[in-house]
DNA sequence: GTTGTCACTTGATATGTATCAAAGACTATT
DNA sequence: AATAGTCTTTGATACATATCAAGTGACAAC
């Protein structure tokens, strides 16, 4: 994944990928309180991870697709703090962290794209608190939209069509919305011609109308 | 700050702050769009960070004490993601991030410190997320509370009593709350004798009690 | 001491989302 | 093709927090 490197040094980053791992839908990739080994690359599927408080309230942190590197947040206490769970049948490799460190010291290239992976996670981390402390159920679901839009399309597919692979009540969980709230701003934003919705295909109509919805400031 | 490293370790990695940086109350440490560079562990003070959405809403996205590093939401895109403003008069070890890394590549010790830092980081995002999305007025604040007199008993201050650094709006923004919502929860757990408010001098009289509200299920 | 400013508190009301409930649509199984 | 199960939609109502408004208290400048 990482780019500049000799066809060596690739090599040598390839064999940190120690196997690949197939993860069927639904199962566990990891859980909360397992011993932290690896970092996992989604080669096919998608992943969700959430947190569970004490009481049993599940939060959705985020949901991850090919090409995207999860389990970052087992590094610190050695344990895994979240559970992935796969969405859709899904492929990954693992990568023992301890090779990835010791590899990262070699290869600045390597241990510099290690960093930005964890920064990335941290600003995204960020915007998602702006979503749930500032904004409205309509505002987060736009901006959900054109994010997953976003990143499907940086993997060569359509632009305006997506399959969503989760359901209403994870996309609410992820939000901080009820699954009905998510329902209803779905309706809406199809009533009014912005999307077009059939159960779990999207297909975006007028993607301004979304970022306007996203941040009305910029368009007065 | 991490351990188990010889004298001479010990010397380089200190070699590796560059500088100290004085910032008055209300001063910028750095500010988005900023081209980064360095990490800062705060020596003293407390600083908040927030991010600022395109039509102006600002979402603080954390508080930092004494002994804490900021900075690492620059390391994706090389320019800062967020502002660093000082909540009182604050001083800083500036660490470039380019002599970090190459420092961390010889030693592990510092390698594994650095990878933990931002894991940290990211666990505790997850946990706002949590907060945020699931968690009501009061269970926030109580969070809030506990976790800020947690980290301040770390630093041997009181488990008990903490003068607040930050104004309710603050502490509202980073809770996802209006400022009068915030206010009232502090009036609500003073009036049942959770802890008694005074401007900004809080003193926790019945820790239990904060814990019941902010985990109910724990306690039946 | 007085004035001004900013932060905070408290009350009344508005509003957005949650909750409860029921029905409809799709998927998988048999 | 029928049935069960899950997911989704939609309506009616409840509730938590936001908003608006006024007043109070603390601190700094003069």
């Amino acid at each position: 994944m990482p780019a500049g490197f000799s066809v060596d040094e690739m090599k040598r980053v390839d064999e940190v990928v120690e196997k690949r791992r197939r993860i069927k839908q639904g199962e566990l990739l990891f859980s909360s309180g397992e011993t932290f080994t690896s970092l996992y690359a989604i080669r096919t599927g998608f992943f969700k991870t959430c947190v569970t408080s004490a009481d049993g309230r599940e939060q959705v942190t985020g949901f991850q697709m090919a090409g995207e590197i999860i389990g970052m947040d087992g590094i610190v206490s050695d344990r895994h703090n979240c559970n992935a769970v796969a969405l859709e049948d899904a492929e990954v490799c693992e990568m023992p962290f301890a090779s990835v460190e010791e590899l990262s010291r070699e290869l600045p290239g390597l241990q510099r794209h290690v960093h930005k992976i964890m920064s990335r996670e941290i600003v995204r981390e960020n915007s998602v608190m702006m979503l749930l402390g500032n904004m409205r159920a309509e505002e987060r679901l736009a901006a959900f939209l054109l994010n997953l839009v976003q990143r499907l399309h940086a993997r060569g597919l359509s632009q305006s069509e997506l399959v969503l692979r989760m359901t209403r009540e994870e996309i609410g969980s992820y939000l901080g919305l009820k699954l009905e709230t998510v329902s209803r701003a779905f309706s809406k934003f199809s009533e009014e011609g912005i999307i077009e919705v059939k159960q779990r295909h999207v297909k975006i109509i007028a993607p301004e109308a979304l970022k306007k919805i996203f941040n009305p400031q910029t368009y007065f």
